[in-house]
DNA sequence: AGACGATTAATTGTTTGACAATTAAACGCC
DNA sequence: GGCGTTTAATTGTCAAACAATTAATCGTCT
């Protein structure tokens, strides 16, 4: 039972935790390496495999490590994919948006903000797989009858295929927390017919421009959007706030 | 020990941390509420104590509960902070950057899409914090002797104060993963005398365009910025690649 | 009565030991 | 050589305990 310094002062499963986490990190683990066994790492660590067990959750909870039962399994370093960091990456904005109160302004401004820095590329490299899924769901929103969280599925669906347009996977990436953790948010939104038509002509007009590699339209569109967006939800608290008085 | 009907087939523990992530994210669980004690939580789903501790540190890897010692102690619902948020963000990304292998092209232009994004808000909102930041961190990159990576550090420092001068948080925590990540990717270019002079020129620019209020000759020194830098990261692959020849 | 110290109870942190479930490899038999 | 069986390694789970920590409670003294 070698005993190993591990200074800090925080859970032996924490430190356990961060010090594989940093030989991840460091490279000294490659991907679909194999950890020892817990029992080995215990041993390794001094200290219980319960404790281990616990310090690998945690790994296993950021989709750093995966586990496999049997003979040959174990804990095996995992490529973070692109599909779980999105997956991350929504939840915690989500979170973060609905614990912070971070109020609608502020929110709908970074997204169209982070929106139009992917049009321009959109606009030049978007693909007709793209041009299509916009065109459907710009479809989809005009179907009456439609629910507004339906609605609002589709708003994201569409500037998805947007982002997506830009080709670049960094860029969806960074861009998936910022849409669909404003999904709850758009959904408190009562959407009149009239503001649908409305949202929708814009979508057309975006959609138009990045099909005539028209960057600086489609940012503009974008622009509106946002103004409209915002104009809406200002409209949607006055209600509220009147309905509250009486 | 009440049994509960956790339906799916993975761990037992997977399951337990996905039924109490559920009720946070639902609101069944309101901030700084207690969670159940570890005893009752095991006798609530049918488990072992040890079981659901598993559980619980999925969840505090996520930042999503802390646990405190003691007679009132307990696991607490979370309230995500901004901070916690960047630092769950900055890890992720430079795992997923440098686990799959996104070439320097991608991870710069995305970066450098995201910031100019930022670049017209900044112009408009900057304080005199954000100025002095940028004029000081621009003043630390001209020092002579500074090591490529101290430079690399101070130009994070730059570009995080320009997008902080956005003045919305809701930017600040989805472009810390961007540019941080970018860290490690730009730490392998070697900056010579005239590299670095010819960035921190326009850094100048784009620090007297912020100063001025004007947004576009901002986004125009970040584009050229961006673009010189990947000029430079081909340099340096082109001359490894001729050493590698040799 | 009020202040202060010791006790107590509740809770998380950690250990030990065991058993179940799963899986691949080794073995033996035909 | 091919095919079932056994075996060994490993994770998943449980049970029962003890240590450490912390706040409330109780008792005593002034």
């Amino acid at each position: 039972m070698k005993k190993r310094a591990l200074l800090q002062g925080q859970d032996l499963s924490t430190q356990i935790a961060e010090a594989i986490r940093d030989a991840i990190v460091a490279g000294d683990l490659l991907i679909d390496a194999r950890l020892p066994s817990e029992a080995e790492l215990a041993d390794h660590f001094g200290v219980s495999r319960p404790t281990v067990r616990e310090a690998l959750k945690r790994l296993a909870a950021q989709n750093l490590i995966r586990t496999q039962r049997g003979a040959t399994g174990g804990a095996f370093v995992n490529r973070l994919s692109f599909e779980d960091a999105y997956d991350q990456q929504i939840t915690t904005s989500t979170l973060l948006l609905s614990m912070n109160a971070v109020d609608f302004d502020t929110a709908c401004e970074a997204r169209y903000a982070l929106e139009s820095a992917c049009a321009d590329l959109a606009a030049t490299r978007r693909t007709p797989d793209h041009l299509a899924t916009m065109r459907a769901e710009i479809h989809r929103q005009s179907q009456p009858g439609l629910t507004d969280e339906a609605f609002c599925a589709s708003d994201v669906a569409f500037h998805r295929a947007l982002v997506d347009g830009a080709g670049n996977p960094v860029l969806s990436y960074q861009l998936a927390g910022a849409i669909e953790a404003m999904q709850p948010l758009m959904n408190m939104i009562t959407f009149t017919a009239r503001s649908r038509a409305a949202i929708i002509a814009l979508h057309q007009h975006i959609a138009d421009s990045i099909e005539a590699h028209h960057g600086e339209a489609a940012e503009q569109g974008l622009a509106e959007l946002c103004s409209y967006t915002q104009t809406l939800a200002k409209q949607v608290l006055a209600s509220r706030a009147q309905r509250a008085k009486n």
